[in-house]
RNA sequence: GCGUUCAUAGCUCAGAUGGAUAGAGCAACAGCCUUCUAAGCUGUGGGUCGCAGGUUCGAAUCCUGCUGGACGCACCA
């Protein structure tokens, strides 16, 4: 299915395409050689110009890209700036080639009358197709003039207004929708908290340009694949687990354990890093505890359950806390990881540690199916903590996505990936892709050869990464892959591409092996680095590293503050409460009944997480941004907030509107219902526009506006930046609010107000497509 | 030192294949709630687009150099 697009564009598009195809007449136009000039002013019903636009080699779509839009309303609708078609061959001055183009379009379009299509019927079936096009472009453009080296076009404004207003109408919540994703898969790896730690602000920016990626991609008709690629795995949590056994004798709160998990843990890797300052030995251990970890994944023959994310085993958690989790507790491990240390030499001591690692790996391979039934309950103590803090985490983090509406397709982790990395490494040893350096595992390229297996033999992040996209791929056969990462990890992105782009040179060298590997080559060119910028100078007031719950909070007090605060809000609400048939609470998220604190406190929430999400969304991913507790808690100018007012406005502008004049128009059924389909179809006859000109300009305007959805989107996701479509929000409810306060509709003409209800409700939508294009919260009073 | 990236109004930012007069919001100042929600609207002031060259008919945008900031540069993720 096409996309309906805008008429208007795809008309200058064809006019475009005849002005190219007839470059020769145009040059000529006034010259000697303009013959074709008089022979029209003989026989008018004649054309002497080429019109099989057919015959052009260019397609659509790059003829689009020579259309702009003026700087400034006065100088047209449109333009075509001349100076952009000397790629199609025009020659000379561009002012010269923008003053020919308009006479050619005058005398040969705007003043020629309309050809009888039966008069060249017998001639060519193209030319009588192609005279709608003349038709169809008087009929849409009134006229055209050259300002330097611009030819502007100016559109019929009423036809303009009935047409983008009957579209938004009958497309809704799907106006603006392309298909440039058709077919196509695209994986969206975004947020990846750390297990173990609080959701900081850290990853904010990640989770909500991710989320909003994959909304964006969505609209755009791809398949889109959310996952949370979660920091479950690697050295810290040998960290975690050693201070966990470590300190369980020392200031130990089960208590506040259970009660607050995650914020436990934290103080206890934060507890691990101040005594492992003074005390070296925690380090080796944390390191030797990682490694029991790997080992024990790696041994298993089937890891899926580890990653199975229902509850049942944080129930049996929550039973039985102190009985499970201190036998898991494993006391022994300090006199096993001093007696290592003690064995002889360091370089001896890492050969005999790869030695044992390598044995372990190989016991897997050797299909010891006996071992593997028990394996369950041989689980080591660091197997069960590590799964017992991921799960714990997991449930954590999907509360809190909650609130921001970001939601995921899978719950991926780095641990799930070390076994194949693993075999990973050593095939690229064999092929020789990879050689050893210094006891590590190196591919070498560029300056900085990238690491990829540590002197013990353990995985890295960066193997780690390459195994995952080998599984992604073999699993969605993704056309794309966008890591949502900070501009900080640009090194790493860049060295797992350039290791694909190896992979690819060297493709006859995964011929022999098995299938899973031989997909790496395939890999190459898909995977995007989507990097934004550092939040510099995020703290609390009081100093401390920021968590997204605190700072989601402190938003939402201010708005409740401010709700509180508000006369018009209280009075209205208090109204309410009194009157059951209240417009003003009927079509809102909470019944009469409910408790208007609590619906408050819902709108409060609500406006809070649209500042906190907005504010991340709204400048350009790359640029580093100044953390400010004043501007993030500004409700005002170019805020979530402000675009959540507008829609708010709007509704109840429109509610009024509808009760004063009992037009019976049903918004709350909006998107659900055929809603506007009488208006639809007879579109012909509706008049959106007329009756007035008391507001014609500014309207004009704003349906203009509107009409630049579509191409926001494209823009927004060909260039993976949600801040574009933010940018075209706040213009677009900047404009809606001047018109509200300038022209007020009450006590106007009945059928003007309706067919400005039918403005409102098509700015309505796109704001509100906008929104959750964003995840921002749409609400309908405020 | 090498690499990546950024520098536009007092502050936070738009300005994306080079193109018409560089735009918003905060803050400042002056107005607007007996008619639709003032989380709003209207107006004023405010810029040598970091600096210096270069390419071009034309540069905030592309190239080079410089200055200043951020980030990264092998056993962390």
């Amino acid at each position: 299915m096409e996309s309906s697009g805008n008429i208007f564009k795809s008309n200058l598009v064809l006019i475009v395409e005849l002005i190219i195809i007839n470059k020769e007449l145009i040059e000529n136009l006034g010259s000697d050689k303009d013959e074709n000039a008089a022979k029209a002013q003989e026989n008018k019903n004649s054309i002497y110009f080429n019109t099989n636009i057919d015959l052009l080699n260019i397609n659509a779509a790059e003829i689009e890209k020579l259309i702009k839009l003026p700087p400034d309303a006065s100088y047209g609708d449109y333009c075509v700036p001349a100076y952009y078609l000397k790629q199609n061959g025009f020659k000379g001055d561009p002012e010269v080639i923008a003053n020919k183009i308009v006479d050619f379009i005058y005398s040969y379009i705007i003043n020629m009358p309309d050809n009888n299509a039966d008069d060249n019927a017998a001639e060519s079936h193209k030319i009588t197709n192609n005279n709608d096009i003349l038709k169809n472009f008087k009929q849409y453009f009134v006229s055209a003039s050259a300002k330097g080296a611009y030819i502007n076009f100016y559109v019929n404004k009423q036809k303009f207004v009935n047409y983008i207003i009957t579209e938004i109408l009958a497309e809704k919540n799907n106006y603006g929708k392309n298909y440039l994703g058709k077919g196509k898969t695209v994986i969206i790896d975004f947020s990846s908290p750390n297990i173990a730690k609080p959701f900081g602000v850290g990853h904010l920016r990640s989770t909500v340009i991710g989320m909003s990626l994959a909304r964006i991609y969505d609209f755009c008709g791809y398949k889109t694949v959310k996952i949370n690629y979660l920091g479950d795995f690697g050295t810290q949590f040998g960290k975690l687990i050693t201070a966990f056994c470590r300190f369980k004798n020392a200031n130990f709160d089960l208590t506040e354990f259970k009660n607050d998990p995650i914020k436990f843990l934290y103080k206890l890797y934060v507890k691990f890093h101040s005594e492992s300052e003074n005390n070296p030995e925690l380090d080796d251990e944390a390191r030797l505890r990682f490694k029991k970890l790997e080992q024990s994944i790696i041994g298993m023959d089937d890891i899926s359950e580890l990653f199975d994310d229902t509850a049942d085993d944080l129930d049996n958690y929550d039973n039985n806390i102190d009985g499970n989790v201190y036998s898991f507790c494993d006391d022994n491990f300090r006199k096993y990881s001093a007696e290592a240390r003690k064995s002889g030499d360091a370089k001896e001591y890492k050969e005999k540690e790869y030695k044992e690692y390598k044995e372990c790996r190989d016991k897997d391979k050797d299909e010891d199916r006996d071992r593997d039934k028990t394996a369950g309950q041989e689980i080591s103590g660091e197997l069960y903590l590590w799964k017992l803090f991921r799960k714990l985490s997991i449930r954590e983090f999907k509360r809190i996505y909650n609130i921001i509406n970001v939601s995921f397709d899978f719950y991926e982790g780095e641990s799930q990936a070390s076994k194949i990395a693993v075999n990973l490494v050593d095939i690229l040893l064999e092929t020789k892709i990879a050689e050893r350096s210094m006891d590590a595992v190196i591919i070498p390229m560029g300056k900085t050869p990238a690491l990829i297996a540590k002197s013990d033999g353990t995985t890295l992040y960066l193997s780690r990464d390459i195994a995952t996209a080998l599984l992604r791929f073999k699993k969605f056969k993704f056309d794309k892959m966008l890591y949502v990462v900070g501009s900080e990890q640009s090194l790493h992105f860049s060295q797992l591409f350039n290791i694909f782009k190896i992979l690819k040179e060297n493709e006859i060298k995964f011929e022999k092996q098995d299938l899973f590997f031989r997909y790496a080559p395939e890999i190459s060119g898909r995977l995007h680095h989507i990097k934004f910028g550092r939040i510099i100078g995020m703290s609390t007031r009081k100093g401390n590293l920021v968590f997204l719950e605190d700072y989601i909070n402190e938003a939402k007090e201010k708005a409740l503050l401010k709700l509180k605060t508000d006369k018009q809000y209280m009075s209205n609400l208090s109204a309410a409460d009194k009157s059951e048939n209240s417009t003003f609470i009927a079509s809102s998220d909470v019944s009469v009944s409910a408790d208007a604190g609590a619906y408050t406190d819902d709108i409060a929430l609500k406006v809070g997480v649209g500042a906190v999400i907005f504010n991340d969304l709204k400048t350009r991913r790359n640029v580093d941004v100044n953390f400010n507790w004043d501007n993030v808690l500004s409700f005002e100018g170019q805020t979530g907030p402000y675009l959540q007012y507008s829609v708010a406005r709007i509704n109840s502008l429109i509610e009024k509107l509808n009760h004063e004049y009992s037009f019976k128009i049903k918004i709350e059924n909006l998107y659900t219902s055929e809603t506007f389909s009488n208006i639809i179809a007879d579109a012909d006859k509706k008049d959106f526009c007329s009756i007035s000109d008391y507001d014609f300009e500014l309207v004009f305007q704003i349906v203009k506006h509107l009409s630049l959805f579509e191409d926001t989107i494209k823009d927004a996701a060909s260039h993976d930046e949600p801040s574009v479509i933010s940018t075209y929000l706040l213009d677009t409810a900047a404009l809606f609010n001047s018109y509200y306060q300038n022209y007020k509709l009450m006590n106007l003409k009945s059928d003007f107000v309706y067919n400005r209800i039918m403005l409102l409700i098509s700015v309505k939508i796109i704001l509100e497509s906008g929104l959750t294009l964003l995840s921002v919260p749409i609400l309908k009073k405020m």
